[in-house]
DNA sequence: AATGAATGAGGGTTCATTCAT
DNA sequence: TATGAATGAACCCTCATTCAT
């Protein structure tokens, strides 16, 4: 009986928990994080104020929590990558390939998230003070393997000699540059179009004469 | 009499004018939109809180004489331009160049007002009801000309046959994200380095085989 | 069974109880009635936020309790007392000097305690609204046979001929400054010097010429 | 005109400051330092609350102006004697008559007062950051013109050899003992008479024999 | 009896905008 | 036209208390 409470507990507190982010989720998207507050998105989730504190820290932290959240699939996906085996080429392709789509899917999401990021000095810094600034950035691990992948094309001589961390940063530049245009709605031709457009144009900016 | 004292007033309103918009990027690079307040921009502008009303609408009025003064410099360059006859790639080159080389000293100034524009649900409508979405936007005339030198190479056979529009988005994607990473400090490596490694790796991929 | 099961229950509920009241003579000295909220009552004691209600009717009423348990020693030593056989002079100077004492050894909770006992409109009346207001201090008895001393004295011609409850009252006002001071770290002179000091200033003021 | 406008403006400004500081007074004395919300300052004041951060920079700022309005007429008091010419003890019954009948007429303020003085933990230092903790309190040239004095008498032979700091700390406490005592409502005897009477104590307990 | 998640009124503070002078 | 005091809605956050389990 005991167990059973507690487990129904636990999936209550789930549920809880699910419905603050998504409604961040959807209020993020609607209205950006300033228009993102804590009054909309308890009224959104269906709780008090009060309970959304005690669930996060605080606004910064739903951030975290949904930016994690979001990036959940494309790490995952990065994390099962076998860097051995697999031609660098192909598995940028399929790397990016995937970012831009989870870009295309979770648009104005995934821009608004960005943009908070960056608007937020405290941000960046603050979510756990202990650790560097940009280590724990959800998109770290993702960033990490693309340079990995990158330095593996430019050894074999697939891709140009090129730096693989200023190329991985032009990648990245990219890839949110194309989210704030999904988000804004500055994208008047077929989604899966441009994505693969992009992907082409940077990886064919990688590869060697 | 009167006639010149029209004219010294106008030139006081100028400068007047000036010193705001000047206030503004000063504070915008400091402290973002959102730390830009009304009282700091009078404050440094020397005059009112009041007359800062008298010259611009709203505070999101101000941000976009900002804007146009911002991007003077390379709308200039691109409305001198004379697309018959040079080079695409060569010109491409050079556009490219500028802008990024422009994203790169003004860093902070154009990553907040980026920021701020997307930030603002009403800013990209609000500026003139009656203007539609995106055509007042003032690097319009610039993305317009880098659309056109694109199907100028591609007709040419310079650059592979790819929509010259898509391409243009694409490019101004990176622009934008280059111009965040730049602002929040992101890139480790040296401005101009990073600057041209980007401009190549975007012409390369435009490149015919 | 049941007889033993009951001890057992009262020992454990006394347990819990004077954890409570430990936790918060804790964090009254740390914090101050303000800081102790009952989250961290909770926590400190060990027990659930819920519990605490249990054993107190609201915060209010644990800081009763806190103050009884700590003029306990004090009201038994003046309980001890003589009035009978004493010199008033030596008899004062006694009380006095262990008032004092305490006070100085429990400077921060003593002082916490008054504090909250005078912040809160309603704590003096809301304990036990069925009693006068100042009838339940838990330092009523010490201050009525202090009030009795000086009678004494005065009756004997040691003292000058004042009114006992005036003078009692300056004594009690001294009392609790001195606390304040202490507890505001605002004596910088040893504390043992300050207390005699202080003590000896009362009683010369009491001596008849 | 513009002069006449100015001094308008002067008087009207005067007038909102004065009546947020007699605002924060009623409140004080009614609900204490907690009680008193930025809320009902305003409302009391007759103003938003937006204009109450206009005039003080935030909550304690405004107990600043208040201790010092309220302490003006003692302090002032203090400011004019001459210390060279009069009589040790004459003076010291002086100030200390001066101070506590202060006390007395103004009872519940000035006890509340200090309950927010010492209440609230950075409002001792944070006044004025560049200035040592107690540096900045309004009555601190009252307690140390009260400590000269009691130096002057412990020289002159008229006071015991007492520590003349300690001594006035000794005052001190009482008077803000009493203060508490008279906001409290524990004192049922005459103001004055209680007020004369603790001042002789006092000043009876300092006299060598 | 014990728990702790949920509550929501209320806290101090900020700031774009208005308007009487 | 220039001023800046006044405004008040909105912000993020705290915490004593309740109540279903």
């Amino acid at each position: 009986m005991a167990r059973l409470s507690a487990k129904k507990k636990a999936v209550l507190e789930r549920m809880t928990r699910d419905s603050l982010i998504s409604a961040v989720e959807k209020l993020l998207q609607e209205d950006g994080w300033k228009g993102t507050t804590m009054d909309r998105i308890a009224k959104e989730a269906g709780v008090s104020k009060g309970t959304v504190y005690n669930y996060f820290k605080d606004k910064r932290d739903i951030l975290f929590s949904v930016m994690e959240r979001n990036t959940e699939e494309i790490r995952e996906f990065v994390r099962s990558v076998d860097l051995g085996k697999s031609d660098p080429v192909e598995l940028l392709r399929k790397i990016v390939d995937k970012t831009f789509m989870d870009l295309y899917e979770k648009r104005k999401l995934i821009s608004a998230t960005v943009q908070a990021y960056y608007e937020d000095k405290d941000l960046r810094r603050n979510i756990d003070p202990d650790q560097a600034c940009h280590e724990d950035h959800p998109m770290r691990e993702v960033r990490k393997v693309i340079a990995e992948v990158i330095a593996m094309g430019v050894k074999s001589g697939v891709f140009r000699p090129i730096e693989p961390a200023m190329a991985e940063a032009a990648i990245n530049a990219m890839t949110m540059g194309v989210a704030k245009q999904f988000a804004a709605g500055m994208v008047s031709f077929p989604g899966e179009v441009y994505v693969y457009t992009v992907r082409d144009l940077v990886i064919r900016g990688l590869l060697a004469d």
